[in-house]
DNA sequence: AGTGTTAGTGAACACTCGTTCTCGGACCTG
DNA sequence: CAGGTCCGAGAACGAGTGTTCACTAACACT
């Protein structure tokens, strides 16, 4: 057994990418294994050389994108700052990766409705923690005073919600740039939770 | 022909009702003719004779959504009052009406990717026109120094999706009732652009 | 040289898909 | 009673579904 394996062949990574590509545009039950396949260039039933079923690659995609987000989150946002800091990293963050990785973010959001129950026991844990990591900042604001806000819960919701949607109408090159739309919505966060955003 | 036909046969509706029920829950490609006639109870073929095809029926669920949404969003919104009070009736309807119409609005926003083009044409400009009301309603009130807000075009866009996220985990009963989540939703949405709520 | 692993092919399996066709009762109208 | 319309059943169409199979060329390791 090689130690780190060398150039290893592509065909699992390309296989992820253009499924990752094919689900986002058409769902997962629009795609086919002959779909995949083809795009990639080798037939279907290669693909599982390397994948179990069409189920698997799909909580692979899945599972592994929250993981990446769940660990990219935590570098940016870190354990400690005010919660306006926090809350602030959390936004532009959150914004930024979503337009950066959108086909991810897309099939994570849209497709866990695809997800038979083992799956979805896979990866709604890692969305859960994802989403605490918000409410534990608005709920730490909300108690020092610096948030003015109704309920955590709901909050962290509808914000989560908010910066989400980015995916959905944000494409580039467009009148307004990454950085730009980010601090749009960092700026709109902070007013949401009664916290002016300058200075 | 009938004035306004007595009890007609049911069944059209029901196939809506059942459809759009099983669109929601499984997606458009994850539903089949079968599906839907077995719901209902009735063979797949007798299902050609209220609609011409699966995509037609799709379109029409969706059509008629947004027709009945813009409609009743026109109703509880008005054309007049100040941008506070208009942004505030918005948000308040989007709300509940989201909240009880779950099926319809998950299918309008999930399904446009499994319309074709005809389909598409017939719905986005109903979508559009639902989307440029809010945006007026920011337009006039950044204008007038009601608002606070960076951009309308992507706050618009923000508070949108925001609001529409609800019925991702609304479920009734639960701790918070319909109107008191409006209420926080209502309260968010005017911080969110710089307005303080009370009074 | 021999062995086992890896990653392809192409054919096939048993179904399911949306749709079309023929047919037959139920009902309304003259 | 006769004719037409509506709405259902049942069978069938060709195409596409995820998956499995036997097989093979290329490569790595002893």
């Amino acid at each position: 057994m090689t130690l780190a394996q060398p150039s290893r062949t592509n065909t699992k990574d390309d296989l992820r990418t253009h499924a990752r590509h094919l689900f986002a545009q058409h769902g997962y039950e629009g795609v086919s294994m002959r779909d995949i396949a083809g795009s990639v260039g080798i037939r279907q039933s290669a693909i599982y050389n390397h994948f179990p079923s069409k189920q698997h690659l799909l909580v692979d995609l899945m599972e592994n994108h929250m993981r990446r987000l769940l660990e990219a989150m935590r570098v940016s946002v870190g354990p400690t700052g005010t919660p306006k800091e926090r809350l602030t990293a959390f936004a532009r963050f959150h914004v930024t990766y979503h337009i950066d990785q959108p086909e991810d973010v897309f099939l994570a959001y849209m497709e866990l409705r695809s997800l038979e129950p083992d799956g979805r026991r896979a990866i709604l844990p890692l969305r859960d923690a994802y989403e605490q990591t918000l409410r534990d900042i608005l709920e730490t604001g909300a108690k020092d005073g610096t948030f003015r806000l109704t309920d955590c819960a709901v909050v962290s919701r509808a914000l989560l919600a908010m910066l989400t949607g980015v995916t959905v109408w944000f494409r580039e090159p467009g009148r307004l740039d990454r950085d730009t739309v980010a601090e749009t919505y960092v700026n709109t966060v902070l007013q949401a939770v009664g916290c002016t955003p300058s200075q």
